[in-house]
DNA sequence: TCTGCCACTTG
DNA sequence: TCAAGTGGCAG
């Protein structure tokens, strides 16, 4: 890449875990291997695979790109994880954050992309919960947690909870995990988490495709857009017929092709490449190929006390959330399908089975004040949950501030800084998942927000009241 | 660079 | 049949 070869790269890593045999994560249907290591606090033994992980690295190899519209897009491959090492009767809530891997703006011009100047102001970090949180760790743990319907956009005022990102910028998913047992103090600063990023999940954000590679793998992949397959005559027949045009026709994908350089974009782009991931609360696990592999310079993010966290809620649940290019795989059961089980009693009775995302925003996702009972419907409320208020403008100003200090704040916190600025000193790089001892960085002010305008009629968002108390928080349901 | 519309697909 | 998710493309 351009001006020092921004590549996507991996983040430092702090331990690695040799045990893992990254060929057991290439076939679909083959549960992918043990590669990663959360140690203090309950959260040892916790790894996180990497679905799908060769279809990532195909799009990784050329660099990703994922369409971020008004909308909001889904993306292409969707994250999904394998999650081992829970404590099957202890909860945890999973959630995602994109944070960006660097501070550049970039431009694709001449089949490759560079550096064009310096990113714009990170939007308002959100945290993306999935909609089974929180669940047990059995519930976790049998089946693949799909993030499918975590939606992108370019909408700085989305009001649907989005992930809101720039465009010809470049990020990092992130899956942190938190234990939301109440014996384990969450809602405390002992409240234990762990973070995993895949450095091949890593892309650009764009408005439109600008390698063609990529939209041809997206095309290959994702039956949604089939009908943009086929490439023999008979399918430049149709497209002729589709376009009202004489064949033969030079397809359009054709017409738009661009000749690509050769190798990852992102960082190595060597093949069998790397396939890290880490837990950044003091382990990092990476594959096997990743230890032979010289790390890269980014990193972890730091806190930004300028940055903000949004968290939002709703408790609407579609009966989908499988990703569409992933019938056939044996993990193939969508959060959707896997109903409350006998060890999910703490859902809510008359909510059970209508979650939906949450989205935490905002530089300041407290989430040591989001107790395990306060994720709205799905937990049974505590009398300082009450729900109370209906929802006002959504907004990003900025949040009522909270003098404490949280490590768990600091898991959506980081959801704005460039990780590759923050290698040589994010706390989070050695940070642990167990009881918060010493703040790592002054924590921001966490505020009272609320989301949702009425006239947007998001189904079940709840607002968040964090007023300090013990890191109890509230849940407002809006009317 | 972005938006809205289109044809197409899945479920 | 329909809603939602696809990339293409004109503007």
């Amino acid at each position: 890449m351009a001006n020092g070869g921004d590549r996507f790269s991996i983040p430092e890593r702090v331990d690695i875990d040799t045990d893992s045999p990254k060929e057991n994560l290439r076939e679909n249907h083959t549960p992918p291997s043990p590669q990663t290591t959360c140690t203090p606090q309950g959260m040892e033994g916790i790894k996180v695979y990497l679905h799908e992980q060769e279809l990532w690295e195909k799009f990784h190899e050329v660099g990703t790109e994922m369409i971020i519209t008004k909308a909001g897009r889904r993306m292409f491959p969707c994250y999904k994880v394998k999650v081992t090492g829970l404590n099957p009767k202890a909860k945890y809530i999973l959630l995602m954050d994109v944070v960006p891997a660097d501070d550049h703006r970039y431009k694709f011009a001449d089949n490759k992309w560079s550096v064009t100047g310096k990113a714009e102001p990170a939007m308002p970090g959100r945290l993306y919960l999935h909609p089974d949180s929180p669940a047990t760790g059995n519930h976790w743990t049998r089946q693949l947690v799909s993030f499918q319907k975590l939606k992108l956009t370019n909408n700085h005022l989305d009001p649907f909870g989005h992930i809101i990102l720039n465009s010809m910028h470049k990020y990092q998913p992130r899956l942190h995990i938190v234990k939301a047992d109440e014996h384990n103090g969450f809602g405390s600063k002992n409240t234990a988490f762990c973070t995993h990023l895949f450095s091949e999940t890593a892309f650009i954000a764009v408005t439109s495709y600008q390698n063609h590679k990529i939209t041809q793998l997206k095309i290959e992949n994702n039956p949604f857009a089939k009908g943009f397959r086929g490439s023999d005559d008979m399918e430049l027949h149709r497209m002729a017929k589709i376009q009202g045009k004489e064949y033969p026709v030079v397809p359009r994908s054709s017409v738009r092709q661009r000749v690509c350089p050769t190798g990852s974009l992102f960082g190595g782009g060597a093949r069998g490449g790397l396939h890290p991931y880490s837990c950044e609360n003091g382990v990092t696990s990476t594959t096997q190929d990743l230890v032979a592999s010289p790390p890269a310079h980014y990193s972890l993010p730091q806190p930004d006390p300028q940055e903000h966290v949004q968290v939002y809620h709703s408790n609407k649940r579609k009966a989908d959330d499988s990703c569409p290019a992933e019938e056939h795989h044996l993990y193939r059961k969508p959060y959707t399908d896997s109903s409350p089980s006998e060890d999910e009693s703490y859902y809510h009775p008359s909510e059970a089975g209508v979650r939906q995302p949450c989205m935490f925003a905002g530089s300041e996702p407290r989430l040591d004040e989001l107790s395990c009972t306060t994720w709205s419907y799905s937990c049974p409320l505590t009398p300082a949950m009450t729900p109370t208020e209906p929802y006002t403008t959504f907004s990003h100003q900025p949040y009522c501030s909270s003098p404490q200090n949280s490590q768990l704040s600091s898991i959506a916190h980081q959801g704005s800084p460039p990780l590759g600025d923050s290698l040589s000193h994010s706390p989070y790089q050695t940070q642990s998942s167990g009881p918060y001892q010493t703040p790592q960085h002054p924590s921001p002010p966490f505020r009272e927000y609320h989301r949702y305008p009425a006239s947007l009629s998001p189904p079940h968002y709840l607002t968040l009241h964090t007023h300090n108390r013990g890191g109890v928080p509230e849940w407002s349901e809006p009317t």
